[in-house]
DNA sequence: GTCTATAGGTTGATAGAC
DNA sequence: GTCTATCAACCTATAGAC
């Protein structure tokens, strides 16, 4: 009786969600330990107690959902088999974002590219960079005519449209006047792959294509 | 010899110059006041005198860098004609934001998407909607085979892409080791061109082409 | 318009009782 | 492990001299 699986979350374990939720809204500077320890309902010394300070509290958050996060990219890219397809390999990067976590966890992962303090950069790259590099290396092997810094630049723009779509999807009913859900998540992660697809398609940019400077 | 053109920038200046830096490398709630003043070498009450509120401040430093960025998007779609091509639209909307500013003022856009308060999403309502209806209805026209609905979704990754660009881009040497060179805009203007254009033209998603729930 | 000084509040972190 | 109480530092904003 000591570890049932409905327990009730225990003083850490309420923290970490109370964090994740509000680092996931606010962003990290904006949100003080004590806005963390009123929606958690412990007391303010907890949190120094279990996770002796604001940053790393912020990184084990982090850490909690980023971590099965890239194991199933992983999963999912193995099960493709040895010769994933373009949508395959785009799917198993990109759909465990869309997985639906209590308290939002994708806000708190789209804190992450949005804050510039050089440690969360560190730890972003700690947590993707393996990841990353198997993916790039299954993308050039699904698209042979493109050279790996084409590949990183298109995974970068493709990175940007789910970053964004994490951070600011919310609006979206807003400026499309109700046209854009975004809380459809399987139509949503369908159209991204689609339209990431499309542009990994895309001939190699070869240096200058008629779009040098300016339009006209 | 009031107004020469290199004079020397007066205080209220200054602390547009250095919260636009400041904002922009660091956000809103981590940018303080007094780095602000300390950064332009002015008094801190100087810019309660000038601007009132830190809150204040924000939208000006970035209505000072929107509206001109907005007002050559609209000249450059007008100057593309009646019937501009995809690659011109996209160049109209993207292009303005890689011309270089003293202070890198694209940073502080960039972190207008990444603000969640209330505040910031009006401003940024206020100052996008008309320009992003202008460039629907011109999406529209170049690929009517998309539904609004579908150009409005293609458009916000491609704003992803830009934002994680602007806001990121600075990352990508360290990742890439070396490959991708963010500071050749042109060549990264035309390759997010090529990228986003290409995820624009995809066949229009259906309801369900098999890319229903996860890969495999 | 620009300064000094300070009010008035919040923050992260800790000490020490229980 | 959890509490109360508190420290020292920082913040935005303003009052008032010049």
């Amino acid at each position: 009786m000591s570890n049932t699986p409905q327990r009730v979350p225990d003083t850490k374990e309420r923290i970490l969600d109370a964090a994740e939720k509000l680092f996931g809204q606010n962003g990290f500077t904006a949100t003080s330990l004590r806005d963390i320890t009123a929606e958690a309902g412990v007391n303010l010394a907890a949190v120094n107690y279990h996770f002796q300070t604001k940053e790393s509290l912020f990184e084990a958050a982090i850490a909690r959902r980023m971590e099965p996060v890239n194991r199933r990219r992983i999963e999912l890219l193995d099960a493709a088999g040895a010769n994933p397809t373009l949508e395959q390999i785009l799917l198993a990067f990109l759909s465990p974002l869309f997985v639906r976590h209590p308290n939002e966890a994708i806000g708190l992962m789209s804190q992450i590219l949005a804050t510039p303090d050089s440690f969360v950069r560190q730890l972003f790259k700690k947590h993707l960079a393996g990841v990353v590099n198997r993916f790039v290396e299954a993308l050039q092997q699904a698209l042979p005519n493109l050279t790996r810094t084409e590949i990183l630049w298109r995974l970068h723009f493709t990175a940007g449209s789910m970053a964004h779509l994490m951070a600011r999807g919310s609006v979206l009913p807003e400026i499309s006047e109700g046209l854009c859900n975004p809380s459809d998540r399987p139509a949503v992660l369908a159209r991204l792959v689609t339209f990431a697809a499309a542009g990994f398609r895309a001939d190699a940019w070869g240096g200058d294509a008629g779009l040098g400077g300016e339009a006209a």
